[in-house]
DNA sequence: AGCTCATTTTAGAATAAGCTAAAAATATTT
DNA sequence: AAATATTTTTAGCTTATTCTAAAATGAGCT
């Protein structure tokens, strides 16, 4: 049967699905608390809810993640918030970094002929402005394989396809550093003793990053 | 200062603003109760809250009113849903039957940039599909001086320029009879008896209206 | 002026979502 | 395996919004 949920329970939902990576009982209360910017009691009493609608599945002390019908709930939050980012920068020629939290309003939207619309104005696009992939209607998606910056050793090279902060000191210290969706990134060196990474990008420019944020930039 | 309203209350600003004509207070409890489907009780309650905010001017038993602050608050409501309006007909094909209840929600999304930038996109608009009026960003709109049909007598002419009720059941109607913005009317007979009107649009088809009907629909 | 009736307000209860503090369960260390 | 630390849950309270039922107020009529 169709949930009805409301817009708390469909972030709750969603931020337990970016939370787990396989289908274990794996996210944490503490973890989801923090994630939630809540307490872990609140968190508590809001999977017993969700546990009761079955878009959970859930054991006391043992964690929580998305059943079935949970994780296509979510992956239409996703769906209509990674559309919605593109609307922003390519419609209305908002900034990447200003974009995430007006989508986290927009993606609350209830109305599938919009999201439908909405894809089909936008071309259909696969990825958002981030990288990231923009799941079909029946919640489909294909990642590209990817690894973030700090694994690749040092003399590979690879493409930016993702970021994975949506911070906007993160995603502005991009921009200012000339890092985007598709640079072309070569590592020449990586620094032991605190991780820092340097790098060329598209073959011209050299810098150095550091380790935090090497992790937040995906190439492949 | 600016004021933080909920979802509710800002319905609640949009309901009072659209019962009141002049500026006294004079929208029942009764009459806000049935335009927001709930009950006198709650009405009370959220006047008294909207009353301690200021927004709305009220004494009891007398009826209430917004206050400037809200007259302005209510403004950029109906602003945000007229631009949606025409987003959702102009570019992404909606019928104007269909742009009522997605606009009800989009009408609430939060960010100054977003209506700024959703206005110029749509190449400033100053009407809705529906033909009503959209608020500049200081709350100025001109309203094209109108009357509703059943008003005008028998002979005279006009065009359509706003329609007053947004059911779906009501704009199928006028879309079936070849009824939209823009149409020209010519008032060829009032029938005395039950208040409906014959009338021909664009000098051309030929038909009869109830009262009823004629009440929502305004030319000039 | 007093009665009746419709309208409006108050009182008390319900639900959703959150919090703090305390209790219970699990995990880690010795 | 016991002791300690960490994590999670429960209990009880708070605020926003709604409801029903009861009480108060105002308006119209005689």
């Amino acid at each position: 049967m169709k949930q009805l949920l409301s817009l708390v329970e469909e972030n709750y939902l969603k931020a337990i699905y970016h939370l787990s990576q396989n289908g274990e009982l794996e996210v944490a209360t503490n973890a989801l608390a923090e994630e939630m910017h809540t307490t872990p009691a609140s968190v508590s009493d809001m999977i017993k809810r969700l546990s009761k609608k079955e878009v959970v599945k859930y054991q006391k002390y043992k964690g929580v993640n998305v059943s079935e019908e949970g994780r296509q709930i979510a992956l239409k939050v996703i769906r209509k918030h990674r559309l919605w980012e593109v609307f922003l920068v390519e419609k209305l020629g908002f900034n990447w970094d200003q974009v995430h939290e007006v989508a986290e309003q927009l993606e609350h939207i209830k109305s599938p002929l919009l999201t439908r619309r909405l894809d089909e104005f936008l071309g259909f696009p696969k990825y958002d402005p981030h990288g990231d992939p923009i799941p079909d209607e029946q919640g489909q998606f294909t990642e590209t394989p990817k690894e973030p910056l700090h694994k690749w050793p040092a003399g590979s090279s690879g493409t930016v396809v993702a970021v994975q902060n949506s911070e906007t000191a993160f995603l502005k210290y991009l921009d200012k550093a000339g890092i985007r969706i598709g640079t072309k990134i070569s590592i020449d060196e990586v620094i032991e003793f605190d991780g820092s990474i340097d790098i060329t990008l598209d073959q011209k420019k050299n810098i150095t990053v550091s380790k935090i944020v090497a992790e937040n930039i995906w190439l492949s």
